[in-house]
DNA sequence: AATTAATTGTTATTTAATAAACAAAGGTAG
DNA sequence: CTACCTTTGTTTATTAAATAACAATTAATT
């Protein structure tokens, strides 16, 4: 049941059809077509039906798809049942925004905790989530069983941090710093850069129209 | 030389060795290899200069490439050469994040304006940037002849943005928010979902180790 | 001077992602 | 009751991206 492989675009596609998903269904919606999921993220209804495949669920013809079933169903291929912790390393203007944009957002997944290095944020809260000393990552880490980590610090930070979670035998990072980070095999890691993701904007705007 | 198809990828990864050569470059390092770009971000050197390829630069055998060079041509391909102007639409904490960051770290990419509908918001400034009712984005985008919009308001509220942004005649859009919008063709899209990006790591972290 | 090692630039192959094609099911209209 | 339309599920084809293979060049070494 687990289907352990699935690929890379279809697990990002499964996040977001789940969060638009959760919408129709508070708005009263009990079936959806593939095209009309199609529509909502621009692609084919092609692309839908073979993703919602692959998980093995199945619609119902000239009905199609039961919205709290498929909810349900992505739920269980993505989230973990006992749920994960994730922590901040950095509490910056990014980490902040983080803090205060994940809380409460998604039952399985909580914030709970970030790490610093400067005093005037040690101690503080934001959203409810404390800020510990750097040097205590990882024991606490170990203490509240933190499997997911990400990075928001300065980029010439962001080595030392990727190595502090590697050795706290982290499972998952999402580093957010500008400069590519070095880790194991054994840790998934996504890294986003959104000086990047501006640029390609310039680049691909600049030969529009 | 406009170079007008690179492919997607090629154009991220441009962008993000340009950052690590300026740095390079700061070091005084005058000539560095492919293998050495492609550690630094994970990538074999095949792919580093294939990329270079495209663009059309010719290093030096046994030398590498001349950093300084290969920064100024990526440059000629990445940037417009009057530069871009930029807005950000929703001058929350992520908005503000944005601003905070991006100003003076390029050049050719500057963020002239931030429109809100909050009068919370609205007449103040952030590292420089002045916030602006948003009844006024179609006339500031033309008087301060603005390309490119960021996106980073409530997801209820970027179908909305979108829709005036497209009026305004914008070029290119990044929509950090998690509702997809619908522009036409004649419009740059790029969408990035940080929530998306938690619950992959989340899933792939889940079956490691 | 010949040989080896390092490194680039380019072509070919493989792999991953997307899109197209189409059979099957079942409801609707004539 | 039959023909047709809609929509799913799956296979096949196309496209895009990454990787591998290799020829070419030059510096250093024997
Ligand atoms: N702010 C943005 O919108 C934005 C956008 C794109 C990328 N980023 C990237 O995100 C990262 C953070 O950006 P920011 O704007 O929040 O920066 P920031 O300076 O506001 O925050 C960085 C925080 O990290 C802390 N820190 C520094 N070294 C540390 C260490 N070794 N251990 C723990 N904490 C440490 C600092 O005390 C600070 O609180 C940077 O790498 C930046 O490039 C930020
Ligand atoms: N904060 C984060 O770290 C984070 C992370 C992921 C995604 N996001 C997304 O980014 C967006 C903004 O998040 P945020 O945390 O900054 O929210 P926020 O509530 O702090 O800020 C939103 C801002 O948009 C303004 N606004 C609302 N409607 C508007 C309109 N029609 N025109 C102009 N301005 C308007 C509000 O006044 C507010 O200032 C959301 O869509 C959120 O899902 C944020």
């Amino acid at each position: 049941m687990a289907m352990n492989t699935l690929p890379d675009k279809t697990v990002e596609r499964l996040s977001q059809y789940r969060r638009n998903l959760l919408i129709c269904d508070a708005n009263g919606k009990e079936h959806i077509f593939s095209h009309e999921i199609a529509n909502i993220h621009h692609i084919t209804p092609v692309q839908v039906r073979r993703d919602i495949m692959l998980i093995g669920y199945t619609g119902t013809l000239r009905k199609g798809y039961n919205v709290k079933e498929l909810v349900a169903l992505i739920g269980e291929i993505l989230d973990n049942p006992d749920g994960q912790n994730v922590a901040i390393v950095g509490a910056g203007n990014l980490g902040r925004a983080l803090m205060k944009y994940f809380t409460n957002r998604r039952e399985k997944l909580s914030i709970v905790a970030a790490f610093d290095n400067h005093t005037d944020k040690i101690g503080t809260s934001f959203a409810g989530v404390e800020v510990y000393p750097i040097d205590q990552l990882k024991q606490i880490i170990k203490d509240k069983n933190i499997s997911i980590a990400i990075i928001s610090v300065p980029f010439d930070e962001a080595v030392n941090v990727a190595a502090l979670l590697v050795e706290a035998k982290i499972k998952g990072i999402l580093n957010y710093s500008p400069r590519p980070v070095n880790v194991p095999e054994n840790i998934y890691l996504e890294e986003y850069d959104m000086v990047t993701s501006l640029e390609k904007v310039a680049y691909f705007a600049k030969n529009k129209k």
